[in-house]
DNA sequence: CTAAGTGTACTATGAATGTTAGTACAGTTA
DNA sequence: TAACTGTACTAACATTCATAGTACACTTAG
């Protein structure tokens, strides 16, 4: 499962919970399948039962889960967590351009370094890729 | 000052440390400027000498600051820092978009959030951004 | 019904970290 | 010399994370 990374900093139930929120997100754990119950995770991961707890006690309470007493935990629907995930990426970008201005690191320059990168890893990103709040401009500014 | 925030969980050390690093890539603090002394800065923040010890332990290992024994703290010079902030900008910027296309937030969603988000703050960003890996492309889409 | 599996709620303990407090010492400078 | 600087300790306390153990309620397969 490799759920947790005992390298990582991060608290055990943090790296837990992190890593079922992207498995849902992803679609790899579909809706209302059955989670791993408590015991059993605990001792595939080598923890305890209550931090694997604490870790499903958050993704519920994030509405990733859902609990049925004496049956067990099971995934929710995504859908909605889907677009909540997205407008916190967007959020998270849009801010890592703020920053940069501040330290005086132009859009273009920024622009241009991520094209880089797209360059080197690309393939998956492929082509034609365009943030143009407009292309053909003399326009607004 | 402001320099801390104590609704932030993050330790107070480390939010020493990180504003100090924004104001001296921002060049709000300048090359060989001297920095508060521990104790003053500890008193202007209602904290103890040894959690300001400890952020400026931090800062001057990360190379930002220099100390002369008996003098005080003094601000380095910040170029190469600014180049290593872009680094980091540019990577978080990158995977950010990775993490996306991981759940399945197209290029092209991604890149049209942006852009609105882009549109409803600017002013400062301005205008003709582009990201386009090629333009004219007929192609793909 | 019983047994074995689920989640949940406690208490107690230990380790690590962040913070405060106090003391001491060394270097610099007016 | 006096008043600053940084630095290095030790001690104590609170919080957080994790472990351990126990107990109880619910569900399901037998």
């Amino acid at each position: 499962m490799n759920l947790i990374d005992y390298h990582d900093s991060r608290p055990i139930y943090e790296q837990i919970v992190e890593n079922f929120k992207l498995q849902i997100l992803k679609g790899i754990l579909r809706a209302d399948e059955q989670m791993p119950s408590v015991r059993s995770l605990a001792i595939e991961l080598s923890t305890n039962p209550n931090t694997v707890q604490k870790a499903y006690a958050e993704l519920e309470r994030q509405g990733y889960i859902y609990t049925i007493k004496g049956r067990g935990n099971f995934v929710k629907g995504n859908t909605s967590m889907i677009d909540n995930k997205k407008r916190e990426i967007i959020d998270a970008i849009v801010e890592l351009f703020r920053e940069a201005e501040d330290i005086g690191f132009s859009l273009e320059e920024i622009l241009d370094e991520i094209k880089n990168e797209f360059k080197k890893l690309d393939k998956s990103i492929g082509a034609g890729v365009s943030l143009g709040v407009d292309e053909n401009r003399g326009g607004k500014a």
